[in-house]
DNA sequence: CGACATAGTGTTATATTATAACGTAACGAT
DNA sequence: ATCGTTACGTTATAATATAACACTATGTCG
């Protein structure tokens, strides 16, 4: 399902697509229960479309994905910002900025800001595990009281660098 | 996004700013010399009206400003657009991502990523010096070859959080 | 139960941000 | 002076996002 499986790249690092995708949502289910908040179907559905990709996708691709797989009902781009808001809410997916775009977040209750390497080439987009903390300490020092951080790396990922050079 | 001059906030720290801002648009020109490069009068009026204000605006607000000033001819959204694009290319102006917004560079010529700090109670933004280093030797260690790297964090200013709390 | 409050959804219209495509003008080299 | 290139101007439209309001489902408390 996902469009771009076979292409090599940084987010897909060999990994059983289907039990990942299995287990997010299971673990976004629960999560939803212990904080007592409505995962309702609307809801799923988005976040499930972006699980089956691991990757960004723009809120009008997730409602054309919407339509397609349920032409009976013509839905709107409200109902997916809303699902999208949601889930941004409760961190179960990011908002990639600098391609206005979403993803599901990889670590789903950690509510950690995330970072991002974005691969010009083969579009993939990996969250990666860095520090900030240096940044974090750095605005802390100046007084500056820290909601979200933004950080995302763009350039050309391993993969992709063999192909081209 | 009207300029908040008298608003206090995290960007501006006292500062002459018509001086600040001579200097900076000469910087400029003088970069363009060196690379041999046209800095035009279109794109010379887009920066000053990023430089008059230090802050971010979004490409329609520059677009209305220019007619604004100039209200004989009027202008269309490729003209900004094309600016900018030149700005940031020469690196004498930033894109905040999260903003959808452009911001004069408080430094032309260091060719380094920026960082941002974005109030949102003033909406104040100021360019800061934090090192990434970390986050991009990290990104190196994977392999990836780093182009770029936006570092947006919001939050509360220093000054806000006093009137606030 | 049933009336209410609230949260979520659906629908229409529209705002905001950005670019494609194509023609004209300015500049710079030979 | 002409030619190739870069920048500008113009029109139209694409892509992204939200406002506003009506309707439906869900939980809750008498």
């Amino acid at each position: 399902m996902s469009p771009k499986a076979q292409i090599p790249g940084i987010a897909f690092r060999k990994h059983d697509h289907r039990r990942c995708q299995r287990q997010l949502l299971s673990e976004a289910t629960q999560l939803c229960a212990e904080r007592n908040l409505r995962l309702t179907s609307r809801r799923r559905q988005v976040l499930e479309i972006l699980l089956a990709s691991h990757q960004p996708m723009g809120a009008y691709d997730i409602l054309a994905e919407l339509n397609r797989t349920d032409p009976d009902e013509q839905i709107a781009p409200p109902i997916v910002y809303r699902a999208l808001e949601f889930l941004l809410g409760e961190g179960l997916i990011h908002r990639i900025e600098s391609l206005n775009a979403f993803i599901s977040c990889a670590q789903p209750g950690h509510r950690c800001g995330a970072q991002f390497l974005i691969c010009r080439d083969c579009d993939q987009v990996a969250e990666f595990e860095a520090s900030d903390d240096g940044l974090l300490a750095e605005a802390g020092n100046l007084g500056f009281a820290v909601d979200h951080s933004v950080v995302e790396i763009t350039g050309v990922c391993a993969e992709c660098q063999k192909h081209v050079g």
